[in-house]
DNA sequence: AAACAAATTGACTTACTTTGACCATCTTGA
DNA sequence: TCAAGATGGTCAAAGTAAGTCAATTTGTTT
């Protein structure tokens, strides 16, 4: 078995033993007890914890520092993938957007008020800045992206967002 | 827990159960009850008491000497205002703008949520575009306010930092 | 075996924190 | 008045910890 697939199962069972859809690890412990390069941990992040595999990851650097992995848990990995990859994909305009922001708050997958907001983030006065249509809709593509895994990050809510609705 | 957190952590609480929005603190006595260097007082106070984050502090040396920090009081439209008009200005940092959402959700004129949204909209992932610094500064101005608007338009909220009720 | 893909490593970079030496300002008591 | 003492301020260096990238190695496929 690869060291990468060593750690990565050895993080899930973490997370697992833990019952916790979030865990902080310190990226030199972790790599001193796997007796590997510390830069092999963040191979193992890229490559086995992206949002297609259905986590988010944050770090942070200086003492006391710490990596942080989120499991998405709010939404189907699977569903979201969609609407990551084929939905929004490398590009996007202003008015698709916002056709999609009104179809998820629809659906009740985000409330009214995340699609305001989110459509307020990728408007054509958002992204008026000096640059050509093009690289503006990648832009915004990327923007709606982090909107969209901020969602589907956040736990469920109480009563409201019940779960037959998923983003 | 980093040092630095636990001081902040600490100032906070105090100024929380003295029920005030100024505080008096002697460096030195700080510096020597966290067995620390004085200067690192100093460090907290420029990382984490700034007017971005809501305060504002001053000091007098010398015999009788102190540090005083005082909690910006501003309402909620005030404080958008205040943003949009001078704070957010042409450009910005992905960090101003992640403290300035975090504070307007601690100063409740904004969800927790709503915040998470934001920043995740102006972090550096969401511009990490093929753009220089300066320019992707720009653009988080121009997503941040056009968020801000879309957040100072809608109507004020009941009580409803609680969204039991959101449908 | 050649070509491609995946994994590993390490040098270099960036970010945040802590510490300490030296500086500036204010109060107080001869 | 003014020197001594008491504070706080600044800044740069050291310490801690994570990120990037590209070269190399290992494994797989054809």
């Amino acid at each position: 078995m690869r060291l990468s697939d060593t750690i990565e199962q050895f993080i899930k069972d973490l997370m697992q033993q833990e019952q916790q859809a979030e865990i902080d690890l310190k990226r030199n412990e972790l790599a001193e007890y796997f007796h590997c390069a510390p830069s092999q941990i963040n191979y193992v992040l890229s490559t086995r914890f992206t949002p297609d595999h259905g986590y988010v990851t944050s770090s942070q650097r200086g003492g006391g520092g710490y990596i942080r992995i989120v499991r998405i848990v709010r939404s189907a990995p699977e569903q979201l993938n969609y609407l990551l990859n084929e939905r929004v994909g490398d590009s996007i305009s202003a008015g698709e957007a916002q056709i999609l922001c009104r179809q998820l708050a629809e659906r009740k997958a985000i409330t009214a008020k995340d699609a305001q907001l989110m459509i307020a983030a990728t408007s054509p006065a958002a992204l008026s800045a000096p640059a050509p249509e093009a690289v503006k809709n990648v832009m915004r593509a990327r923007i709606l992206r982090s909107m969209l895994l901020c969602v589907a990050q956040r736990p469920a809510e109480a009563s409201s967002e019940v779960n037959h609705h998923e983003v």
